[in-house]
DNA sequence: CTGTTAGCGCTTTCAC
DNA sequence: GTGAAAGCGCTAACAG
């Protein structure tokens, strides 16, 4: 039915192992056989078997690319990025979506990628124990997300810095209320936000102004959250004027609460973001871009280049630019800021 | 060093195809020697090599997918819901991000899923050359996108029926001066532009309105190109009172456009999208909206379906509901007519 | 219910 | 430069 290796040798007149030789572009085959070998295979449609050729050189060819939510922007775009990168090589690309706890439970339990995959990257923060098993398949490991990780190639941004560009903009606008929406913080192993957070509390700390943790509230991330973030900062006493959330899509949903609170954006609050969501730019939220193809580009590289140089030292940790990108959703407090 | 089967049996005191058939749920193995076999595979750390059982089984528990652009917000959430369908019958997903002509073509000619796939959805559109590739693969198809094609199991909506309640709506509101921002209808074999487009004229007929072709635009499916399309539309003599743009993406670059032009949505220009973006909401933009998770998780359904029952008829086409969303970028026009 | 025997379609020594 | 032979780790008959 299918056309095997051994028909393109039959077809040619020579042996199965010449026509390997040949397909893989190895040495030792003569210009003319070669030339013969790749033509007739091409004619006949051959394709080699990726399961026999991996069973047999242990190579697979294949990256496993681990996402908690594929249809996120942040996620879809590195993916995209990365898959890019991994294609142009040769290699295909194992997705596993992790969304829910249940799939993720069982995807370290079972470990679908074990022997399946040279190399794996992964967009989502292992907590110790699933790091242990990312590590114990012995192949090269990437992620674009969290600090520096022992076992993994981290590319990632100055998250510190980044959070403080934001901030310290609102605070020379002149702000003194300054809130912040920030990630789920419930993880542990999930350093971003804490190292947003810590970057907020230092600008803070800095232009003496006192931290009120009423200023604070949870957005886990998403639309629905920020909003829901944004609602209880407005419930405080003193609400703040300006916002710093730790992503665009909660301060999407920030922007949409205030909106419902017919509040003005900058006029009345000011709202900053974070990551340069490619709607950021319709919107015209202010916000700190990061980049985001860049990074999932960037650790596909690496990890290629650790698959073709398995002896040499595979760097740690990679730091891409960020910058603050003003645009229409911030503004010196109302009614009388400095200037 | 990795753990094979043989290691299990040795283990075990059984033989390796009794290992195998504990470990696959297989009929044939005593309770008591099933227990063994299952508690010592996993103190072990035991996973079956892929390649291995599927070069000797011709199954490879893996699905293709093919993407135009997974960074897009509608191939991501599609490919997200297909997926947590497939990992949850115990497929893998091998994923095809076909972006670029060159990685397109790369892809149709080389057909790297050959005998890796047990089945393919396709989120792109086929030409007819590369659907004919795609059938000699011998695999069931599904695809979320366009019409009927022979060979593949089609889960889609009824895109006139979807345009009409759009345009219906706008013609409704009083308005008579009706733009169209299309997607990139240079493509012969994507219908949706062509169908939604045969939607809008039938729409206009139906309600007396005379057709000006100087009122539709090529928004080439993008945010950018939805932009560039509604500055072509309001430089035109008579610009349109209102906008129908073919997906939410190019409805997002026509308020960008109209904000920059200073013109009030909706008081000077009433905008409707197509898809329901999960942004729409929070800009609240006026759309039709279609289960697009819905139809990745169909489509991977009933893929899944024709695996376990290859003799059954697979169903040809399924079509999901849509439905009119009203925000606030529509209303009558206003009273003296535009500038 | 369990073990033995052949492969699945390649790649990889090792001869020649 | 080329071929023969021996697996890679598993599953699928076929015995028993």
């Amino acid at each position: 039915m299918t056309v095997s290796i051994t028909d393109v040798a039959r077809a040619t007149g020579v042996s199965a192992s010449t026509v390997s030789r040949a397909l893989r572009g190895q040495p030792g085959v003569s210009d003319e056989v070669r030339d013969r070998i790749t033509t007739i295979a091409a004619r006949l449609g051959y394709t080699a078997s990726r399961s026999a050729s991996s069973l047999a050189s242990g190579r697979t060819f294949t990256i496993g690319v681990v996402v908690p939510y594929v249809g996120r922007w942040f996620f879809g775009t590195v993916l995209d990025a990365a898959e890019r990168v991994f294609s142009a090589a040769g290699y295909d690309v194992l997705l596993y979506n992790l969304g829910s706890p249940e799939t993720r439970k069982r995807f370290f339990t079972k470990m679908p990628v074990r022997k399946r995959v040279d190399a794996v990257l992964s967009l989502l923060i292992p907590d110790e124990e699933e790091s242990f098993a990312l590590r114990s398949l012995g192949v090269p490991l990437a992620t674009t997300v969290g600090g520096p990780r022992p076992g993994f190639t981290v590319v990632g941004i100055d998250d510190h810095a980044g959070t403080e560009s934001a901030v310290r903009h609102l605070v020379n606008l002149g702000h003194r209320r300054i809130g912040m929406i920030s990630g789920s913080s419930g993880l542990q192993h999930w350093t971003t936000p804490v190292e947003r957070r810590r970057a907020y509390l230092d600008v803070l700390a800095d232009a003496g102004i006192e931290h009120d943790p009423a200023l604070e509230a949870d957005g886990d991330y998403t639309v629905e959250g920020g909003e829901r973030a944004m609602m209880e900062l407005l419930a405080v006493s003193r609400p703040p004027t300006a916002v710093f959330a730790q992503s665009d899509e909660m301060a999407m949903g920030a922007l949409r609460a205030l909106r419902r609170h017919r509040l003005k954006v900058p006029d009345d609050v000011s709202v900053v973001g974070f990551d340069d969501h490619e709607l950021a730019d319709v919107i015209g939220l202010t916000t700190v871009a990061q980049p985001v193809a860049g990074q999932g580009a960037e650790a596909a590289r690496l990890l290629l280049r650790q698959l073709d140089e398995p002896e040499a030292e595979p760097p740690r940790h990679v730091q891409m630019p960020i910058r603050l990108v003003l645009r229409e959703t911030t503004a010196p407090p109302y009614p009388r800021g400095p200037q």
